[in-house]
RNA sequence: GCGCCUGUAGCUCAGAUGGACAGAGCUACGGACUUCUAAUCCGUGGGUCGGGGGUUCGAAUCCCUCCAGGCGCGCCA
């Protein structure tokens, strides 16, 4: 509020975009300076301090909001002191007034964004990994929204993959009774113990399937049977198979939702090549000259994306072109991918056909692509059709995500390549210690251990929230409500998997993972209660202030500012990070915004030598100030937390 | 071999667009609860920002190079 301000009329007096502003050494200089004059200088060919006492004078003119002050200092520094009281009295009574609506940007019609995220594949339980993913992507989704974006969540369940063929296999031929041609599965149903979540039971099948094959050839043969009965479609099988992705799809969802994590719709791959999506993708490619169908060389009887032919590595002969088609004809993960992200921005002429899956705990209806379902012109909604697409997706893939994003190019969609978002973020992998627990070979040398479904390694998403619930517990010094250790096991958790940058590995250890003091997001609830407290309390004793300007004292003390100025950087943090979609700077902030409170609370007046708590203040008017200052805190505290995907609890 | 990412305090990490003496949490040590919530707060200690060059009035930030680590370069997904 206060920068922006200064920012707009500086822009216009200099015609720059960028101005950019820092802290002074010290607080003497101004609550904030910029550097503006040094940088100008030598385009100006003038002394950066000739120009800063001309922009001093220009800006006295002017008179950017909220400043009440304004100096310069060697080598030519401009220097910004706020009128704080200024401030409180606008910022103050909007964000009371305003509540949740507070700086909220007007909504965007017609602007539509495209977010897929989690997409595990549906074969065994989630893992603390795939818990990155979505709460990153939910949380973007949260602010995008918040943002005035239309948005559209949507999670890919890879129902024909590998994976879940692997999974299929084993059920049916790793142990009696083995299936037999024309039975109706029951029995094979009964072998998943009605005393372990299913997700659980097929982990460790899963990882089993991997060792069995190893002593076990002939599963080999097993698994390539399975996988063309189920990309057929037709045989019992398939059904046998879509059904256990279903299971485990509802095992995910359920998962999730203790971490409040929702969707619009479930797109199943089998839908994609159920409703001809490659057929007319492979159509596009060939009538856009995308596609090159090789004669000769490593790459022969496939078609390919050219992206730089055969190159020579320490490894061999290797192509760089992307094969979309192999010689037995069968189309690759990217070629899907390719038709997928046609399909999000309307760019196909089809469609899937689509069903209610269910109600969801947020009270939202959760839509699923279905053999069975409608048409997407009979619906009230839309799906897809997007004007911008981010695939939350680990660092890993972000290759094979270069690959259709260029590919969309090379077909001429120039625009919606440019609005194909690839949000990488790195893999949660375990510390050594954390490894250990699990059970895992440590070689003794590594920092950090790989998760692997194929192994089974890995710390599970559903022990893992109930450990931190447990932890929750353990640590308060009262007991607590079942529902309140819910909630801030949950914050913990968002927090602890969003306050990392998207570029850090985060090497997960169960001590780190597991703490409730410091820059967690117990923090933050523990503040925002804090706040409903002491305003339950000051209502309580029938103390209800009304806002008035005059009850803004002069000077403000120091942590007062310290919150006013945290309060005024809401909404230019939340409309960057809807630009940068970075998390993590919304973490920082949170922090940063509770600890302005806490030391407020604390030392409400840091000079003073006896700190008194707000509602026995004999000065009214200070009273009515510093309890306002508290409720806009908590509304602001709440707004935060609500973007994080956080509870915002009333008590603890 | 090529490409991407990372290296900041004992540990875990922030430091967008280059700005004034580099920040936080944890840990250690010393303090503060008859009080609006001590899951808190105050204080002390702790750093040649991986090394070396360069650009600049100014570099943790930009460029080059070297070192160390991670990931990718499948007719897997």
């Amino acid at each position: 509020m206060i920068r922006e301000g200064v920012a707009e009329v500086l822009k216009k007096l200099l015609d720059t975009d960028d101005i950019p502003f820092n802290i002074p050494p010290q607080r003497e200089l101004g609550d904030f300076s910029s550097a503006i004059c040094l940088s100008l200088a030598k385009q100006k060919k003038r002394s950066p301090m000739k120009i800063a006492q001309e922009l001093v004078e220009l800006l006295r003119l002017r008179r950017p909001a909220y400043i009440q002050e304004m100096n310069i200092s060697s080598p030519g520094y401009l220097n910004f002191k706020v009128d704080w009281g200024g401030l409180a009295k606008e910022i103050i009574p909007r964000v009371l007034k305003e509540g949740e609506f507070f700086e909220k940007p007007d909504s965007r019609l017609g602007e539509k964004v495209f977010i897929e995220h989690t997409s595990v594949n549906p074969n065994k339980a989630m893992h603390i990994g795939h818990l990155r993913n979505s709460v990153l992507g939910d949380t973007i989704a949260r602010i995008l929204k918040w943002n005035g974006f239309s948005i559209e969540v949507c999670n890919y369940i890879d129902d024909t993959g590998l994976q879940v063929v692997e999974v299929v296999t084993a059920l049916l031929y790793l142990d009696p009774p083995y299936y037999q041609e024309g039975s109706d599965f029951s029995e094979i149903w009964e072998k998943a113990p009605a005393d372990q979540p299913f997700d659980y039971f097929c982990w460790e099948l899963y990882a089993r399937f991997q060792n069995e094959t190893e002593k076990n050839p002939s599963l080999l043969a097993k698994r390539e049977t399975v996988l063309h009965q189920i990309e057929g479609g037709i045989h019992p099988i398939a059904g046998f198979a879509k059904e256990l992705a279903t299971r485990i799809v509802r095992s995910h969802l359920d998962t999730v939702a203790q971490l409040s994590i929702f969707y619009h719709l479930l797109n199943w791959e089998s839908d994609i090549i159920a409703r001809g999506f490659w057929e007319a993708t492979f159509e596009l490619l060939k009538e856009k000259g995308t596609l090159r169908f090789e004669t000769e060389g490593p790459n022969e009887g496939c078609w390919v994306v050219p992206f730089g032919g055969v190159v020579e590595t320490s490894e061999g002969m290797k192509s760089l072109d992307k094969i979309l088609v192999r010689s037995n004809g069968s189309v690759t993960y990217t070629g899907k991918d390719i038709a997928y992200q046609l399909w999000k921005f309307g760019l196909l002429k089809k469609d899937f056909l689509y069903k209610r899956w269910g109600l969801q705990t947020d009270g939202e209806m959760l839509w699923t692509t279905a053999r069975d379902g409608e048409p997407g012109d009979r619906l009230s909604k839309k799906f897809g059709h997007a004007d911008r697409v981010i695939n939350v997706i680990d660092t890993r893939q972000s290759y094979p995500q270069q690959v259709v994003v260029e590919s969309l190019r090379k077909m001429g969609f120039e625009k919606e390549a440019n609005q194909s978002i690839h949000l990488a973020y790195e893999v949660v992998n375990l510390s050594p210690l954390s490894a250990r627990i699990l059970g895992m070979e440590e070689n003794g040398e590594k920092k950090a251990y790989a998760m692997s479904g194929r192994s089974g390694a890995g710390v599970k998403a559903k022990d893992f929230i109930q450990m931190v619930k447990q932890k929750v517990i353990e640590k308060a010094d009262h007991p607590l409500e079942e529902s309140v250790a819910s909630a801030l096991a949950s914050a913990a958790i968002r927090y602890y998997l969003l306050k990392f940058t998207l570029e850090s590995q985060i090497v997960f250890d169960f001590d780190e993972a597991l703490k409730t003091t410091g820059d967690t997001g117990i923090y933050l609830e523990y503040a925002h209660a804090r706040a409903c407290s002491i305003l339950r309390k000051a209502k309580e004793q029938k103390i209800e202030p009304e806002w008035r300007d005059d009850c803004i004292p002069d000077p403000l003390t120091g942590t007062e500012i310290g919150l006013l100025d945290a309060l005024s950087r809401f909404s230019s943090t939340v409309i960057k990070i809807s630009k940068t979609l970075r998390a993590s700077q919304l973490t920082e902030y949170a922090f940063d915004l509770a600890t302005s409170f806490t030391h407020f609370y604390e030392h409400p007046d840091p000079e003073a030598d006896v700190q008194t708590p707000f509602i026995h203040l004999q000065d009214k008017g200070l009273q009515t100030f510093r309890l306002s200052l508290v409720k806009a805190f908590q509304i602001v505290m709440g707004n935060t937390l609500n973007l994080m995907g956080m509870p915002t609890l009333e008590r603890i």
